[in-house]
DNA sequence: GTTCTTGTTGCTCATCTGTCTCCCACGTCC
DNA sequence: GGACGTGGGAGACAGATGAGCAACAAGAAC
């Protein structure tokens, strides 16, 4: 256990040895020669002393902080939020660094968003992450040009900034191949009424998807409502009372697929046997639990937490520049996620 | 937007006075006799260079850096952490300060949940929060000692430190008389297995709320099982195949609720003609979206993480001494959130 | 009416926080 | 008299803090 009022200095008392030459051992500065004999005198006596280094001091001097800030939208809104935060605090800790976390509001004003990176800014921190609470496009604070920045599941409009986002295509198309391949031909889409990228990207995948199948894509079914449970009940329901029924269903997100699944329930389908169900966001409160599990496509929030930090210190610390990747955003796959809502349909 | 570079220094410089003056002037020191001349040019050319104070070196120099350590386990496993989370943001955000995040894991060794805080310590946070996944006890690291800290969602084994708890018997209490209150007399409790201070609490609550109200609590029925949809599930399998069969149902949590819906539908009961449920934990995903909405008793996480670190910052600013608070938790209500599961029962 | 005292106003100097880093100073051995 | 081996001194980082110093005014003593 350390004792926080022990400094260098007392380490070099005890030790009979300068500052200097503490900094230089514990450090294991390159260019430095001190005798294997003082060194370990020194580091026994760190340790006795419980010396544990004062990074405040540290960072003033070296102007490095070791600490990446993290503004992130919503963060007891969705469990999306709570991915990105552990995969940045893994990639994080695994390379020295600490998250500094600030919480905003997507529908906060630019200045209240300007204000939250200023907070980082003035702690110095070496980087900064700016997690949004799904996939769209910001407009963010001017001021997080200052020091070197990633953005989470999100483009910048207009924005030449580095940025991670999920393949929402190749997602798209899992699911819905998933479907074909076991054996569907008649697949219906219950697609979002939000005008976010997800909305018609996944949209153009799933006719492509058909296509591509040999199957007529562009008469496929779609019906959009908002993306809750309600919605994905209330187009379920639509969808399924068509004369040429559906047998497979791709569904925007999870909680439609829920809404889905309650309206399978009422019209006496079952699930897969009537009706075989996908989903978008392997949301485990809903995906694990619905009965039977829900096959899913899953975000990847850990995976663009991780990738935004790894690159984020390297550029920090100049192995990467990021200019160069911020023209176009890195797009990470959503791999499905099998589970039991798929089956080949009724002869 | 205030470009890094600028110093107190250049403040002082561009106003032709000195850095002290300019220190005197935007800290508002008491005792400093400045003229209101000089105090507005040194603040209008702070502004106009865009000065923002250098925390690191504040820090360094008054030993408080406006830092709030919080060591969360389990950040992407529930929802409740960010809800802890969100509210010691926006409680330490008022006031001032920022929070410092490490994601730890409640079955991590000792050593390793010490190095996080230790990260902390070298950092050198004001306070911290240490916040669990569930209401237990928990092993605290001993370093934990060093700076004012406040456990929250926990009480620490044998320990004496401040800590916020949610009120599980008042919880419980709650949701068993909105069953009562609705007129029911055969009431069953699902329970969960795990050996929590909210398995036996909750228990105690369901029978003494039974018995105050005339019923026979020590015979009204409990069935328990792993708290998951599927423990939830076949527990009230059990508990419906009952022929004094309960017309309302009081279960451990959200998720072993909704595996009771799945056994109601299976069985022909409708919610809540048929069966009142009330859940626990108000987990939005779940309680929110099943069919009809269901009502629950809501964990007062964000309230938890706001109290302990309003308490945390009087404790550091020397305006409390948790000490006095550490012997006993505090403890939180939790309310009845209201939604469509619960009716009178039929006659 | 001049000088001295005392008080007030307005601001600055020196020092401190804990650590890093460039540069220099010894001695010793060829 | 260089080269080598060992180690130390003195800023610097950016700001905080309390003592201290001019300058001036009012009042007092002569």
């Amino acid at each position: 256990m350390s004792n926080k009022n022990i400094g260098i200095k007392d380490v070099a008392v005890a030790a009979g040895v300068s500052v200097t030459t503490v900094s230089h051992v514990l450090n294991e500065v390159a260019y430095a020669r001190i005798s294997p004999e003082t060194r370990g005198k020194v580091r026994s006596i760190a340790e006795q002393l419980g010396y544990g280094p004062n990074r405040l001091a540290q960072a003033l001097r070296t102007q490095r902080t070791g600490m990446l800030g993290l503004v992130s939208e919503g963060i007891a809104t969705t469990p999306h939020a709570g991915h990105i935060i552990l995969g940045a605090d893994e990639a994080a800790k695994a390379r020295g660094y600490n998250l500094m976390i600030i919480n905003t509001s997507g529908s906060a004003s630019l200045e209240s968003r300007q204000a939250d990176v200023e907070a980082l800014l003035e702690r110095r921190v070496d980087g900064i992450l700016y997690a949004t609470m799904y996939h769209r496009n910001v407009e963010l604070p001017a001021n997080l040009g200052s020091v070197p920045s990633v953005l989470v599941d999100s483009v910048a409009t207009g924005g030449n900034i580095t940025a991670v986002i999920p393949d929402e295509e190749g997602g798209a198309r899992a699911a819905v191949g998933a479907l074909l391949a076991a054996g569907h031909t008649r697949v219906g889409f219950i697609n979002n009424t939000d005008d976010v990228p997800a909305t018609s990207q996944r949209l153009h995948a799933f006719r492509a998807t058909l296509t591509e199948a040999g199957l007529d894509g562009d008469a496929a079914p779609v019906e959009s409502e908002v993306s809750e449970v309600q919605g994905g009940y209330e187009a379920a329901r639509r969808i399924l009372a068509r004369e040429d029924r559906p047998t497979g269903l791709f569904c925007y997100n999870d909680r439609m697929a829920m809404g889905a699944y309650r309206a399978a329930a009422e019209l006496g389908l079952s699930i897969p046997a009537d009706l075989s169900v996908v989903g978008f966001d392997d949301q485990e409160l809903i995906a694990a639990n619905l009965h039977p599990g829900l096959t899913t496509v899953a975000l990847p929030h850990y995976e663009m937490g991780a990738w935004a930090t790894e690159h984020l210190i390297d550029a920090v610390e100049g192995k990467t520049d990021l200019a160069l990747m911020a023209p176009h955003p890195t797009i990470l796959s959503c791999p499905l996620v099998r589970r039991d809502s798929i089956a080949a349909p009724r002869q």
